[in-house]
DNA sequence: ACTGAGCGC
């Protein structure tokens, strides 16, 4: 249950360790991966139930602000949810209000974890609307 | 088959 959540938790309980002040190493463990990405209006939303859509994803979030975009991430090849989504609103105090309102909560008996999302990868010049059809 | 770390077509 809530250990099975714990194991699956990200970057997102790092926070909470923190309050042990664990210093395995120097001071200079703040330069090869920040655990929180910059602020944005994506949010990235970890821990999902299987059994989460994306219209459950955005009205969980629906309640602290207006969410413009909300996505469960599913495979391509056999359609069911991989367990994370996104999650993006109109403002950046929204998403704050959104990570904190959301983030170590329950969704659909599973605990989420929410945080400010990463930019994706680059777009390509070939990936020009589909699938690179015919491509020499 | 969906099993549980993670970043979207």
């Amino acid at each position: 249950m809530a250990v099975r959540a714990a194991v699956a938790a990200p970057r997102g309980l790092r926070r909470l360790f923190s309050s042990f002040a664990f210093s395995p190493l120097p001071s200079n463990a703040a330069n090869t991966a920040p655990p929180p990405a910059e602020p944005s209006t994506n949010l990235f939303v970890s821990g999902l139930s299987k059994r989460t859509t994306t219209e459950g994803l955005r009205d969980a979030f629906a309640k602290f602000g207006q969410v413009v975009n909300a996505r469960v991430v599913t495979d391509r090849v056999s359609g069911y949810s991989k367990g994370f989504g996104f999650v993006r609103y109109g403002t950046l105090e929204e998403a704050s209000e959104g990570i904190k309102g959301m983030d170590g909560k329950f969704l659909d008996g599973w605990v989420i974890f929410a945080e400010y999302a990463r930019p994706r990868e680059p777009p390509s010049e070939n990936a020009a609307g589909g699938p690179p059809y015919g491509r020499p």
